[in-house]
DNA sequence: GATGAATGAGCGTTCATTCAT
DNA sequence: CATGAATGAACGCTCATTCAT
C-alpha cells in the first residue's frame, strides 16, 4: 500500500521515466550510476533496519540490491560507510517536520499538523524510523556526532518558539525538551514498535481508519494536555 | 548510583555473601552453578543491549561473564538460547508494574503511580529496555509469540479497567490502547533514547532533579490529557 | 641430504621419541601443542622463504602444517604474527656463529671457524637464509627494531675485536665493518643465490666437493686479502 | 642525490623535454605511448622491488605510474608480464660492467673497474639490484630460463678471461667462479641489505666518503686476496 | 588509447559450536 | 563442571582481470 522506504518521501516523483529515450552516453551512464546508488541505498535501508549493522551481510545487500558483492563495495567502500550512508539519509528526512514548526503559526494547529507529519512518516517510511531507533538505542557509536551537532541546534531553535509560546500564555506550560520528546516517542512508537501494536491490537497504520485514530488520538492526548481543548 | 541490569530489579540482595562458609560441595556447586548462570545473564543483558544479538560474540560475553566460552555454552546450549533467556527475564521485569494497575484504586493515582514505577524502571533498568526494543524494533523474531500470547491478554485486561473507568466518566474518553502505547512510549524513550536525550539537553535519568521533573512533566501531560487536572 | 629447516640446527635431537609412552595427559597435551607449533613454524620457514609474506596464504600454510587454517591461527593469531615469529627464530640462529668470535682465539683460526659455520649454515638452513634475505631485501619493515638494537650492538662487539687484532698488527688493516659485510656476503650468497650459483655452475652447497671448496676459496680469499698468508 | 631507479642509467638523458612543441600527431601519440611504458616500468621497479610481485597491487602500480589500472593493462596484459618486463630490464642493466671485462686488460685494472662499477649501480640503482635479489631468492620461478641461457654463457666467457690470467700467472689461483660470486655477492651486498648496513653503521653509499670507503676496501680485499698487492 | 564499471575468485579473519579430556 | 583445542562456515574485503563505451 505504502512505499516503503524513504525515497519516495524524501524525493518524490524522481524516478520518472525520461520523455526521450536516447540520452547521450555519459549522462546515461552517470544516470545509471546514480540509480544503481539509490538501489544500494534502498536495500540496506530494509535490511539494515530489520537485522542491525552486524546482522546484515554483505551478501545480503548485495542480492537485495540486485548487484554483486564487490560491485556494491565500487558504490561504497566498507559496509559501514553504507550503513553511514543510509543512516544520513534517514536523519534528513526524519527531522524534517520539525524544521516546519513556525513561531508565527497558530500554535494548536502547528502542533496538529507536526503530530500528523511524524505519524505519516511512521506510516510510510517505518524502516527508516527503526534504523534510526536501532543506532540510538545502542548508543549512537556511529551517530553521536550529528546528535550533538545539528540535531541539538535544531531542538534548541524550536524549543525556543515553544518557550515563546507559553510565555506569550498560548500554550500551557510543560518544559519544551520534554514536550518534544512526548511527540517523538508517540509518534515514533507506531513505526518502531509496529509488531507490539499489531500482536496486541492487530492494528497497523497502513489500515487508514487506524491511522486516522492514531492521530486523533495523539493530538487530542499532546493538545488537550497542553490546555489547548 | 543506580545499579544497571535487572538482577537488583528482579531479585535485590540476592548476591549476599553467605554467613556460612563451607556447605556441603553438593549445595555449594549447585549454588555456584545457579550464581554463574546469573552472571551469564547479567553480562547478556548488558552485552546484548550494546550491540545486538549479531553484534555480540560468545568470546565477550564469556569474559564479561568471567568464564571460558566453552563453560559458557554448558550452560546455555547456544548463543540463542542465551539471548532467549535474558529476554523473557527482562519482559517479566517489564511487564510487572502494569500487573499492578488496579480497578479498584482511584484512576489518577493509579496512572500516576503507573508512569513513576515505569520511568523507574527506564532509570534503574534501561538495558533492559533497550534490550527489548532492540528486539521488536526488528520485528521480534524470536518473541512474537510471547506478545501475542501473555502480553496481549495482559494488555486486553489493563485496557478493560481503562475502559471502565471511561465509561463511568471517571477518565476522558481516550482509547485505551493508544493511552496505554503512549504512556510506554514516553516513558521508555528515556531509556531507550538516552543518549539522544543527553545529546540533546545534557541530563539523564541518573540525575534525581531530572528525574523528578521527568515524573512530573509526563504525569501533568497524560493526566491533563486525560481530563483529570 | 641436509635437513632444511632450522629446527635441526637449533635444536638438535629435540624430537626423540620419549622411552615411556603414557605421560600423563596435561603434559601429552601440552607437548602436543608446542610440537604443533613447531610444526606451523617450519611450514611458516619453508613457505615464507619461497614465496615471501605477502605470496604465503594462510591455507597453504596450514595445509603443510597439517593443520586447518582456522586452527592455525588458533596458534598464531595473524599471518604476520606467525611471519615475524618464524623470522625471529631465524635471526637467533643466523647470529650465532658470530657471537662464537672470541678476542683471545688465533685470529686466523677464528675467522676460518666462521667462515665455514656460517656457509655450514647456509648449506643446511639455506631457507632461514632466504627468509632473512627477502626481509632485508624488503626494507626490513617489521625487523627494523631488531636490526637497530641487537644486531648492531652484536656487530660493534665483534668490530672491536677485529680492531684489537688490526691493531696488534695481527691481521691487516681493513675496516671491520666491511670486512664482516664482506664474510656475510659472499658465505650467505650461497644460500641466498642458489638457484643462480646452480644455472651458472651446476653445483649446490649439498654435494659435499662443492661445499669443501667453497669453503676453501672463500677462507683463502679472506685470509689471504688480510695477509693471513 | 642519486636518481633511483634504473632509466638514468640505462638510457640517461631520454626525458628531455622535446625542443619543437607541434610534432604531427601519430608520432606524437607513439612517443607519448612509449614515455608512458617507461613510466610504468619506473613505477614497477619501485614498487615490485619494495613489495615484491605478490605485494604489490596493480591499483598501487597505476596509481604510481599516474594512469588508471585499466589502462595500465593496456600496456601490459597482465602483472605479471610487467613484472617481467622489469626484470628484464633490470638484469641488462645489472650484467653490463661484466660484458666489459676484457682479456687484453690489465688484470688488476679490470678487476677494480669492475668492483668500482658494481659498487656504483649498488649506489644509483639500488632498487635493481634488490628487485634481482628478490627474484633469485625466491627460486627465480619466472626468470629460470634467462639464468641458465645468457648469464651462464656470459659467466662463463668470463671466467674463461681469468682463468687464462691465472694459467698465466697474472693473477692468483682463485676459481674463477667463487671469484665472480664474491665479487658480485660483496658489491650486491650494499644495495640488497642496504637497510642492515644502516642499521649497523648509520651509513649509506649515498654519502660520498662511505662510497669510496667502500669501493677502496673491496677493491683491497678481492686485490691483495688475488696476490696484487 | 583510456576509463568507469563490473565480477569471480580468493584472502585473512571471526565465530558459534563440538569434542576430548 | 570446566577448558583447551579444533573446525566448517561465513564474513568483510581485495584483487587481477574483463568489458562496454
Amino acid at each position: 500500500m505504502h512505499r516503503d522506504g524513504i525515497a519516495s518521501v524524501g524525493a518524490p516523483g524522481d524516478d520518472q521515466v525520461p520523455v526521450i529515450a536516447d540520452k547521450p552516453p555519459a549522462r546515461r551512464r552517470r544516470k545509471d550510476g546514480e540509480a544503481r546508488r539509490e538501489a544500494i541505498l534502498d536495500a540496506g535501508l530494509e535490511i539494515f533496519s530489520g537485522l542491525g549493522l552486524h546482522g546484515a551481510s554483505l551478501d545480503r545487500l548485495a542480492e537485495r540490491a540486485g548487484l554483486s558483492k564487490a560491485n556494491l563495495l565500487y558504490y561504497f567502500p566498507s559496509k559501514e560507510d553504507l550503513y553511514l550512508a543510509v543512516l544520513r539519509r534517514v536523519l534528513d528526512v526524519w527531522l524534517d517536520p520539525l524544521q516546519e514548526l513556525d513561531a508565527d503559526s497558530d500554535p494548536a494547529e502547528a502542533i496538529r499538523a507536526y503530530i500528523r507529519a511524524k505519524l505519516t512518516l511512521s506510516r510510510d517510511a517505518p524502516q527508516a524510523s527503526r534504523l534510526f531507533c536501532l543506532e540510538i538505542v545502542q548508543g549512537a557509536p556511529l551517530l553521536r556526532a550529528e546528535l550533538e551537532g545539528p540535531l541539538r541546534g535544531l531542538v534548541e531553535s524550536k524549543a525556543a518558539i515553544l518557550r515563546g509560546w507559553i510565555d506569550q500564555g498560548r500554550i500551557g506550560a510543560h518544559d519544551p525538551h520534554h514536550l518534544i520528546f512526548s511527540i517523538w516517542a508517540i509518534t515514533q512508537h507506531y513505526a518502531d514498535f509496529a509488531v507490539q501494536v499489531d500482536a496486541v491490537t492487530g492494528r497497523s497504520l497502513d489500515e487508514s481508519d487506524f491511522f486516522e485514530s492514531t492521530v486523533a488520538s495523539t493530538q487530542a492526548l499532546i493538545l488537550t494536555g497542553l490546555g489547548l481543548r
